[in-house]
RNA sequence: GGGGGGUUUCCCGAGCGGUCAAAGGGGCCAGACUGUAAAUCUGGUGGCUUAUGCCUUCGCAGGUUCGAAUCCUGCACCCCCCA
């Protein structure tokens, strides 16, 4: 079977290659056959976050240009932890929070890859299942026996950990034999013959392509994407409340699809290579319009839209839009409260009682137990500054109340401190 | 073991015994400008019934004094020099 597109090309007009292993042999291969590949996610939390999202977007792009994903959830790596880019050794996870996570993340994956479109369908499995039975003799007889010790200490993921004072465990240092391992056992298994990852995998990955040589004598072969920076140095994806995360319960679908709204036009460019479908003549109109309008933030639109429709669906786009209409609009009026809750899911909710408001609630009270204001004398200080807002209408009196007349449904209404930071008062 | 220096409000850092809730910078917050950007500018940045008022805060515990972050004693931690 023939690819339908050269992906090597592809990629790398987006910026995607970071390394590549044979890069003469490498691509030749990927124009002439249908290649079975893999990506692995170790599951340390219970959602994937946007680190993940260029590996997961480069397999995506594999298996529509007529490549095999394999999808390795890394339920045995995951209980030993990876060193490579991590400067401190990890806490490990306990079995029951890895199973849980596994779980989670086998459901975030169907949104990259296709697991049902025939010969090309996405497999998933998780190296648990053929690690848990492998003894440890075993192990270091079939597999330790390949791995000269003095090449895994010149690895920069292990290098770099002993250099500090962290220090690596052997636990953490074992790590590179695991996934070296699961190289070969998809190959064996399903035929695989590409790994891919982020440019902090090209150690592990190239582990996998020496133990393979090894142990069944075959050219298996590794490709890293880089890593997503911003152009100040630091990490994309991180907010202040942390990482941005794929799952809806973490990081709301508003949260998400604001991120990318937010996205520096520096920055812009880069993410619609890397995260957005659009072909090469499209997205270089978009780095025209960020020269010449860039009030319109095009690229920001329509990375934001593409996104948030793959990771939470169209509903969860349509959900984002209508909360950022609301978010960023004039004066809220009259809404259902069913309309309310689903805009301001995710903004912070305070319940009080209905008297307080019969008797006229002052402003400064109401933003303390919002929660937007830690004291009174930081809710004056908002008022006096401007920044308090009651449904959007911008309220600057220090003795200002709140009365029934400000409920925006019958029992809710909305304050919001500065330009972004919103809650939802409810009266019972 | 001997000698010297330090510990200040989120961070760095200044601080005559009263006029110190404590200079200045950073960060953070708000506002203006704008494109829900960057840069810039302005204001704010312990709490309280907003008051020429009260309370809490300057490593910890005591003391001197009408009055202490500022002086004394002890304790803890940090740094430097000599042995």
């Amino acid at each position: 079977m023939k690819p339908t597109q050269d992906i090597v090309a592809e990629l790398s007009w987006r910026g995607l290659i970071h390394q590549m292993t044979d890069p003469e042999e490498l691509p030749r291969l990927l124009r002439e056959q249908s290649v079975t590949l893999y990506a692995g996610f170790d599951p340390t939390a219970d959602s994937l976050h946007v680190g993940h999202l260029v590996a997961l977007m480069t397999l995506r792009r594999f298996q529509q240009a007529g490549h095999r994903p394999v999808v390795l959830v890394g339920g045995a790596t995951g209980m030993i932890g990876d060193p490579s880019g991590k400067s401190q050794e990890r806490n490990l996870l306990s079995r029951e929070q890895l199973r849980h996570n596994v779980e989670a993340i086998r459901e975030q994956l169907a949104r990259f890859v296709d697991f049902d479109c025939g010969p090309l369908s996405a497999v998933l499995v998780n190296n648990y299942d053929w690690m848990k039975d492998f003894t440890y003799l075993d192990f270091l007889r079939d597999v330790g026996k390949f791995f000269p010790v003095n090449v895994m200490l010149a690895k920069e993921s292990v290098k770099a950990r002993l250099e500090s004072e962290a220090g690596i465990s052997y636990t953490e240092f074992s790590y590179m034999l695991l996934q070296a391992y699961d190289f070969v056992h998809l190959y064996d298994e399903h035929g695989c013959l590409l790994q891919i990852g982020g440019s902090d995998q090209w150690g592990n990955i190239t582990a996998g392509i020496d133990l393979a040589r090894r142990m069944r004598s075959v050219q298996l072969y590794g490709l890293t994407c880089p890593l997503l920076t911003k152009a100040d140095g630091t990490k994309m994806g991180k907010t202040e409340q942390g990482a941005l995360w794929l799952s809806p319960q973490r990081t709301s679908p508003y949260r998400f699809y604001q991120y990318w709204i937010n996205v520096d036009d520096a920055d812009a460019g880069r993410c619609l290579r890397f995260f957005s479908q659009l072909p090469r003549e499209e997205i270089e109109a978009l780095d025209r319009s960020r020269e010449q309008e860039p009030q319109k933030r095009a690229s920001q639109k329509q990375l934001a839209e593409e996104l948030t429709r793959l990771v939470h669906g169209p509903e969860g786009l349509q959900r984002a839009q209508r909360a950022t209409e609301i978010f960023f609009g004039r004066e809220i009026d009259q809404v259902s409260q069913e309309e309310l809750e689903e805009i301001f899911a995710d903004v912070p909710h305070a319940q009080l009682p209905r008297q307080l408001l019969e008797e006229g609630l002052p402003v400064v009270d109401a933003l303390v137990r919002s929660g937007l204001c830690r004291s009174k004398s930081e809710a004056r200080r908002l008022l006096a500054q401007g920044g308090a807002y009651v449904n959007n209408r911008r309220v600057a009196e220090a003795e200002a109340l709140l009365t029934p007349e400000h409920l925006v449904t019958s029992s809710s209404l909305v304050l919001r401190a500065g330009r972004k930071k919103y809650a939802v008062l409810q009266f019972e």
